[in-house]
Formats: C-alpha cells, sequence, structure tokens
DNA sequence: GTCTATACAACGATAGAC
DNA sequence: GTCTATCGTTGTATAGAC
C-alpha cells in the first residue's frame, strides 16, 4: 500500500468519522464526504465497497485511538485514579461546550442509530464500549483499598459509561452543561458516598425479573 | 375534520411512530410509512406538508400520551412512590425484553438522531423528556420526608432519567439486559443511601467548570 | 380528503479509461 | 490507485382528477 493510497484512506475515514459524528451515519451521504475528504468516488469504492464497510472502518479507527489519542488526553495530568475517571468525564464535557452541542459521543449516537439494523457494525460498537469500560474499571482498581471489599468495580464502570452516555444525551438535547454537570455530580456524591471507609455495598434486586438473560 | 380524515391522521402518526422507534427517522421511507398505515401519498401530504410536520406530529403524539398511557400503566399498582420510580424503569426493561431490544426509549433515539439538525424538533423533544422528569420528581416529593431535607429532588430525577436513557443505550448495543439492571441497581443502591435519615446530601461541583452555560 | 401517476433530486454504487 | 461519467433506485414531494 503506497503512502498515497494510505493517505486517501485515511482522509475518507477522518472525514465520515467527523461527519457521521455531527449528522449521524444516515444523515451523512456519500458525496459530502467525497467533497470534504477531496476525494473521488472511484478511490472512495476502490478501498470501501459499501458506505458499511466505511462505518466499521471508522469505528476501528475508535478502537484504536480510543485509548491514546482520546482518554489518555485527559486523564495524563491527573494523578488520583479517582479523579481520573472525573478527568475523563470532564472531557465530554469539553467537548459538549466546545462544538456547542453538536458533538458528544460519537459511538453513542451511532448504537442508538445503527445497532437494529447493521448487526455487523455492532460488534465494533461493543469493543468501544468495553475499552472504555475496562480502562474505568483500572482506575477504580487503582484505588481498590479505598472502596467496599465486596464493591463490584466492573459493574460500577459500566455504570458510569451508561451515566455519561445519559448525561451526553440531555446536554445535547438541553444544549446545557447543567444537565451533564448534573449527573457527573450526582454521580461523584454516590462515590463518595462509596469511599467512605467501612462502608459496605450491596447490589438490589431489580424490581421485577423478567428472565434472567444472557 | 370528519372521522375518517381522523382515522387517516391517527393512522399515520401511529405507522409513524413505531417505525421511528424501530428504525430511526432517517431510515424510514415515506413510501414504508405508506404501507404500513394503508394510506396513499396524496393523504398523507395533505395532513403533514413535510416529513418533519411527521415527526413533530409524533412528538406530540408522545407529549400527550407519555403520562396516562405510557408511565401510569407501570405505577399505578404500586403505592410506596420510591418504588414507583423502579416500577417506570422496570417498564423499560420490559419493553427491551418484549422488542428483543429493537427499541428502547424513543425519545431518546430521536433526540440523539434530529437535534442537531431540526431545530423545531427539539423543543418537543425537552417538552417530553420534561414531563418525564416532572413525573418522577413528583414520586420524589411524595417521599421527601424519607430523603436528606437539602436533597435537590429535581436534580435527582434528572439523574434518573440521564441513567435510564444510558442503560438503555447500552442495553441495546449489548443485545443484553445485564448493563440495563446494572445502571438500576446503582441507581437504587445510591437511593438507598440517600434514603438513610439524617444523611445530609451535597452535590460537589464538577472537575474542571470551563465556563457556566444558561 | 383520497386517488394515481409522476416529477426531480439525492442516494449508493459501478464502468472503464488512464 | 485515481479519474470522469453514469447507472438504477430510492428519497421526498407534487399535480390534478375525482
Amino acid at each position: 500500500m503506497s503512502t498515497a493510497a494510505t493517505d486517501t484512506r485515511a482522509k475518507l475515514i477522518e472525514s465520515a468519522r467527523d461527519l457521521f459524528m455531527i449528522q449521524g451515519y444516515h444523515s451523512t451521504g456519500i458525496s459530502q464526504i467525497l467533497k470534504r475528504a477531496e476525494v473521488n468516488s472511484g478511490s472512495l469504492y476502490y478501498f470501501f465497497p459499501t458506505k458499511e464497510d466505511l462505518l466499521l472502518a471508522v469505528l476501528e479507527w475508535y478502537r484504536d485511538h480510543i485509548e491514546d489519542d482520546l482518554l489518555a488526553i485527559h486523564t495524563a495530568h491527573v494523578s488520583d485514579p479517582v479523579e481520573k475517571i472525573f478527568a475523563l468525564l470532564d472531557g465530554y464535557r469539553q467537548m459538549l461546550h466546545m462544538f456547542e452541542f453538536e458533538m458528544g459521543c460519537p459511538i453513542g449516537n451511532l448504537a442508538l442509530e445503527v445497532t437494529n439494523t447493521h448487526p455487523a457494525v455492532r460488534s465494533l460498537l461493543l469493543v468501544n464500549f468495553e475499552q472504555w469500560v475496562d480502562s474505568v474499571e483500572g482506575f477504580l482498581n487503582e484505588a481498590a483499598d479505598r472502596f467496599p471489599e465486596d464493591l463490584d468495580r466492573r459493574a460500577l464502570a459500566v455504570h458510569i459509561l451508561a451515566t455519561m452516555e445519559g448525561g451526553v444525551m440531555l446536554a445535547r438535547t438541553y444544549r446545557s452543561l447543567r444537565v451533564f454537570d448534573n449527573a457527573v455530580n450526582q454521580l461523584r456524591d454516590y462515590i463518595e458516598r462509596l469511599l467512605i471507609i467501612g462502608s459496605t455495598w450491596s447490589a438490589p434486586k431489580s424490581a421485577t425479573k423478567i428472565e434472567e438473560s444472557i
């Protein structure tokens, strides 16, 4: 693969990534991606036989860059592992602010838009979510001695992801950081309650179990 | 407006509502809506000049039915106000289960998909979110004497919405109720910690305030 | 209010020269 | 690998008779 080819491919992925993030997958036309990338139709279809293949490449890009380029930026300068988590959340806050609520979490957007209709895409969405959860779980593990012994740290990490995604969704709709800050604040309050030494943790059963799934 | 006309209009809104919920707004074609509603193109455009007008009508439908038809169903048989909240969340769990993760929260889906590009739609999304939060806040108010006096109950209600939306997003992507149950369980744990009499509540400041918005 | 037929643009995707 | 030209389909929306 020549350098020029790599450049073209990379430009297409970047352009598609940005447009999918702002407008979503279906609202973004191939022609729009071509114009932004300054690439011609023939080249795109040389690398990506279908639009879905391009989406897969975008999600592979996120998978390969989420750790170093997206998460570490916000957490590197923080030493306390629990504060690393909040620094990460603050990264999303900055994103919302910087792009005036036009951007939130790209994975979350795509998840709701294509997970029903594009099965091949779903597994890459999962990989991205899992990497995020792995990172947060890692931070929680670093601070394990400050939490109750019986705390399910992975479950808490998943919960933090859910809260972030929900907070981003509301912030984008309200076009206000207040709802996002609110979600983060409650999360911080919860975590501080967990941090109380000697506290015990027990996840209650959900209201009505229909059936245990998976 | 004749009865026949009302029927046609209602059929169109119902069909559009269902299809938007499963497939999203952009993935749903007018022709698909027409087929499902068994209505012809001319009739649709008689009632709704554009596709966006149909979307607005769908969101108005949710606005007018969310209270009695969607929320009350799940909470009516529960007496304890705090448990009403969890019964409500369980309603979403049932929905995820019943439709095999093809459906979650219709408002949340549409929020991420169209909030950037359809400003007129955004205010109706807000109305729906606000109604939901109002209901939950009402339940929290009913149980006010069991919570710390200084608890910001509306903020907690918003947080519950964010958690539900995030949990639904993850459940649909993972195609598993586990992640949803997880979010609800952590929420229950948090609320039980708040319920401890004599406990005080204080929302910490978010990590880095960029600027106070709105 | 409803019908059928159709306009017209945008869509994803392809062909074939270079 | 890249170019231009274009295919066939689907998209939203309209026209005009009834």
